[in-house]
DNA sequence: CATGCACCTTCCCTGCGGGGGAAGGTTTAA
DNA sequence: TTAAACCTTCCCCCGCAGGGAAGGTGCATG
């Protein structure tokens, strides 16, 4: 199958295929006597992988060590639990970012008239020293 | 004042200075005679506000807008709290989408027994046709 | 058989928000 | 005078994605 093919099977971008290959988290696709990529099966089951990875926050760099465990059958599920606690540290860490983010503008969002006058607690926020 | 004691006031780095000069961020500082960036008490406060308001979340594209809006004494509170609710939104989008993947990722790690053994639910998960 | 159109190829540019470092000029203190 | 600390511009890189140009290919239709 062509690209274009792969890229409907696995609702991912053509171009964004072309750049996993690129970056080395999908194997080289073989090519037909005109130079386009050829794909079978296989190749939709790991780029499904990707996709389902990267829907949970994965990089590439996570990613691609993943698909190398997952295509090693002598792997320990250890080294996979590894890649994905480090990954849930990261998104706890990232959450509660934002939930100090959110505790601040929600503050001050509520605080804030909204009306015609120039006084606003947000701007006096950020003006703060 | 050189834009290294700015960078020491407001704990940016120098570099960053710059390149919010050239992405219009902050005013065009003067220059010396040699061509060093000169800058007054102004210019920290304008550094400090754009610190903070990075520590919130706000993208540059808001910066400047909030910027402009603080210096703006005919603004209306209303203009600030529409840029705050806008980005309150986009925080409140991220950390749903933060949960979301935490919450599995969670449940996998919690599940994966992280032992020598190549059966890993993670992997599993990530495998789901 | 030719023409058009959908598809494919590579290449470079864009965005965000940084960071590193080279190559060279300036200021200051020893 | 010389060394160091500082400044300048310039281009490179990261992650992750998208846009689009320029040109080759495959196939149905007239």
């Amino acid at each position: 199958m062509n690209i274009g093919e792969l890229a409907e099977k696995t609702q991912l971008n053509a171009k964004m295929i072309r750049r996993y290959e690129e970056l080395g988290i999908i194997p080289k696709a073989s090519r037909s006597l005109s130079g386009y990529r050829q794909y079978g099966d296989k190749d939709v089951n790991v780029l499904i992988f990707v996709k389902r990875a990267r829907a949970l926050g994965f990089s590439m760099k996570d990613i691609k060590q993943l698909l190398s465990l997952w295509r090693n059958k002598t792997r320990s599920s250890a080294q996979v639990k590894s890649i994905a606690m480090k990954h849930q540290q990261e998104l706890t860490q990232k959450l509660t970012e934002i939930q100090a983010m959110l505790k601040t503008i929600n503050h001050l969002v509520h605080n804030c008239h909204g009306d015609d006058r120039p006084d606003c607690p947000i701007i006096e926020e950020l003006n703060k020293p």
